[in-house]
DNA sequence: CCTACCGATCGGTAGG
DNA sequence: CCTACCGATCGGTAGG
């Protein structure tokens, strides 16, 4: 099925662009380059793709908008918010563990968005990490919380995230879910949330 | 004097690079570009510079010698791990907060820097992660904090501090100052250092 | 500090 | 999927 061909061929140049535009940057990867990976000819990718441009745009935006989709899951699953920044957190980190490419590509190539993406993607951004704060704000309102400044503990969370994007690597050390379970404790604690008497460690491990 | 003359037209071009790289990246900035907010031309600028990547070097890997200096002196300056981890969080987002744009430059371009500097960055990076990583464990060792993993933690108030960066506006809401002390406290929190009792606030503000 | 200019590379199109 | 090719832009040099 020539349908089918085309879509696999599609997915083999989204992921090959996610590669070399994490490894080499977006304007530091041609679409030459590209195609050398998959053995073609570059005017080749163009049966399959309108522009460079639509490439990048479409993996920032995509995974920005399947993380905010996971996020409003996490909030309908309970009405506990300690449980919702613990598994909010969670949600995150994890998120940002297992598509590191992808979201290092919304962090550093903003400046490479055309308009109207690039307002999109910061859109996006800034409503998720309102979200945040307003989930952090209903935790003070009713006593379960006492983050100092709301606004300043969600960024910090959401900055842990992605950092998390940067140094974790698969099979070594901790895995994604111990990663992200460590960082569901530490959201509490950092929002000032009391832990559970389970959660209080014993005594101290390293990774 | 000549001399001076072309100290100041060189960190006019070295300020300027800042910007536009800051704001367009570095791939997306032409020499043209920088000339033109000087008002000159393009090979003109090759009178006080040897080459782009110089200017990407020269700000990158400065930035990030600077930030080491600063949390050596921090270190220095007392035996207390808490005071140690207060002040270094501090003097880390006091950093990213005063230097946002050679920061993020630090952070996003590093796929733009040419060897040996992308490795020299890289390696300053870790040596930094690892000297806080070290002070936590310290933390550990002599029980005033409880930090499940030492590493993690680390990478957490690095990568909040990073954040700050990105958000912080002077002028807007918290200064500076304010910011870093926020972070101070926060950085205790996630190690679990016991806060000493003036620091546990009686009630909730929003920044 | 300028103009004139170079070789290289780029994203993308035409036409098959 | 290919070859041939286009206009534009780039970093940098020569020479004054």
């Amino acid at each position: 099925m020539v349908n089918i061909d085309r879509t696999t061929r599609r997915e083999q140049i989204r992921s090959t662009a996610i590669t070399l535009f994490a490894e080499r940057g977006y304007r530091g990867t041609s679409m030459k380059d590209i195609a050398a990976v998959l053995d073609i000819r570059a005017p080749s990718l163009y049966n399959h793709l309108s522009s460079k441009q639509e490439l990048l745009q479409e993996v920032t935006i995509g995974t920005m908008r399947t993380l905010q989709c996971r996020f409003d899951e996490v909030l309908a699953a309970t009405d506990d918010v300690v449980e919702q920044v613990r598994h909010g957190a969670e949600c995150h980190v994890l998120h940002h563990a297992l598509h590191p490419k992808e979201v290092q590509l919304g962090n550093r190539e903003i400046a490479s968005l055309e308009e109207p993406a690039r307002t999109e993607l910061l859109t996006r951004r800034r409503d998720y990490a309102r979200a945040w704060q307003r989930l952090i704000e209903r935790g003070n309102a009713c006593g379960r919380f006492d983050a100092r400044s709301p606004k300043l503990a969600a960024f910090s969370i959401l900055e842990m995230g992605i950092g998390v994007a940067t140094w974790f690597i698969p099979g070594r050390g901790m895995s994604a879910q111990e990663v992200a379970a460590h960082f569901g404790e530490i959201a509490l604690r950092l929002v000032g949330a009391d832990l559970p008497a389970e959660l209080v460690p014993p005594s101290t491990t390293s990774t």
